[in-house]
DNA sequence: TTGAAAGCGTTACCAT
DNA sequence: ATGGTAACGCTTTCAA
């Protein structure tokens, strides 16, 4: 019987062991599908998000499962695959479905289409890494996390200032590279320094494409002193074009990045620090929350630290006269 | 109606269009929970792994998902979570609540207990990247993938060798670091060549702890010549280790690991390259091939290859004499 | 405290 | 080609 089993009130105790015990002798488990079509919850929930490649996406998702898994939900991937092209059928075959009790989604843009799609589910939604409108959010700063990380840059001395920022990929949150571009930018403006066009590069959040890019920058004759990533992964794909070019990181070049990347330390990354992890589980219990009719919390900003390890330095004493 | 929505035949192309229509309008989309009642299909997969934080995981969990996706299946994620607190948890209140179709495991040590669980679901099972008894398979020769990038070493005039093997994690499927280890032996005893007890280290298929291990072995006054680890991403740490103290690689030190990893181009590394992402996909394609009543296809072996990139040459000729 | 019955939203089968 | 209906396996409500 059914009370027995989830342990409600109004049943003896010699009933319920009973039944337990012939359930555990069965094997026996209650079918989701049969529980969640008579309560309306699935014990399910979706995480939309572009891959499962990327330091960032997966460290959220151990977030949100940790939190999840913690209360006895499911974690159902909804990736949109790298490409973008399986989108719109995810999103009506799956996301749509109900096969989730709500949907916490990673630095995507919808459209406003999916917007309204989205909300016809009705059901609790949470935004991670770059806000959409009208969708609860939890993230850091863009802007201000970027100008903090340049500020450090310039603190020391630095006046040749590099941005390695991320691309406007399709599907993905634009905001959360544009922001961090402005913040560097806003903080170069402020302290009266320019930036030659070619310095605003972009390396696509990835160690491999932050390399490439960084091997360009630090080719040039009146190169950088320093270079601001808009991401731990590309800031070490500086560090590496650095050593491969015979450059010592810092003496030669200062690189700062965001992330707190869990290779950070080994490559003695300074870096802004944010904790996707913990923005998983937030986003996770605000999700839990609002189903439990706690009315939605607001959108929470969550704090990022600077940590200085040993990426930078005052620049060489020859580039501080330039 | 059901047929017209469905594309099952017996229904007029009027009333299809009329049908379909209608839905588009009301944005009706069939609940997934009723549906898998009716049908007893849930049109979703359930992946166990470990964690979604390492390399290997995710891009199986990638080639599964794009499968997957390119069907119409959904991915429902089975962390057990790294301390494998929940595991029991996992296993009883998610995997076995009939919430998917089919399970693909990664990696994973069961128990008997939890194999006799996962064979009561009656349900198509598949395990990637290490056997279990009893349950079809996909994965690499173990065993022979060690011995061939052990032999590489030796062929390239290597006489001390050190291996950076894996751990006994809990929970997870011990005969991979085992049986590679076992491989490099066999290599090495068939060369005649003797491995002093410190030479076999462990570094938990991580980058940080291969770099820390390797900074032990390669501190040694008769430090090796080379190392094959079972892992890139512990090849990647001996790379590191190895600039820190101020050796050159290949040229004081040769590095093999296994894998091919995304980040292997960047450090040049050569390696015994397998491919994670088309083994999730042969695994979700198995699976789903054994739903459709094609008979449970065996276990499949698939092919590695060594790829030589920059980090193995012939050691120094004064260790050639030793 | 316990048993019985209705209902959840589909699908599949059987009439029509 | 179409409409009606039982059945899927659970939860919930109501009666006993």
């Amino acid at each position: 019987m059914s009370r027995a089993l989830r342990g409600l009130p109004n049943v003896s105790p010699a009933t319920r062991d009973l039944v337990m015990a012939t359930a555990e002798r069965l094997g026996y488990v209650a079918s989701s599908a049969a529980s969640g079509l008579a309560t309306g919850r699935t014990l399910a929930m979706g995480v939309v998000l572009p891959n499962v490649s990327r330091w960032f996406y997966t460290t959220v998702l151990e977030g949100i499962d940790a939190e999840l898994r913690a209360v006895g939900y499911d974690t159902i991937l909804f990736n949109l695959g790298l490409k973008g092209q399986d989108r719109d059928r995810v999103f009506h075959r799956s996301i749509l479905r109900k096969r989730t009790d709500g949907v916490i989604a990673l630095c995507l843009d919808f459209t406003p289409e999916e917007r309204r799609q989205l909300a016809s589910l009705g059901h609790p939604t949470v935004v991670v890494g770059g806000p959409v409108p009208g969708l609860r959010h939890v993230g850091i700063d863009e802007f201000g996390v970027a100008r903090a990380a340049t500020e450090h840059l310039i603190r020391l001395g630095h006046r040749r200032i590099a941005h390695l920022g991320g691309d406007d990929e399709h599907g993905l949150n634009k905001r959360v590279p544009a922001s961090r571009r402005r913040g560097f930018l806003r903080a170069m403006g402020a302290a009266g320094l320019d930036v030659p066009e070619p310095w605003l590069a972009s390396g696509g959040f990835q160690i491999t494409r932050g390399r490439d890019a960084a091997l360009r920058l630090l080719q040039e004759p009146d190169r950088p002193t320093a270079v601001f990533a808009a991401s731990d992964e590309m800031a070490i794909g500086v560090i590496l074009a650095a050593r491969e070019l015979g450059l010592e990181v810092p003496r030669d070049v200062s690189v700062i990045g965001i992330d707190d990347h869990e290779l950070a330390e080994v490559f003695a990354l300074t870096t802004m620090a944010q904790d996707p992890y913990g923005q998983g589980r937030l986003a996770a219990r605000m999700t839990l929350d609002e189903l439990a009719g706690a009315g939605g919390r607001a959108s929470v900003r969550v704090p990022t630290t600077l940590i200085e390890r040993g990426s930078t330095a005052a620049p060489p004493a020859d580039a501080r006269e330039a």
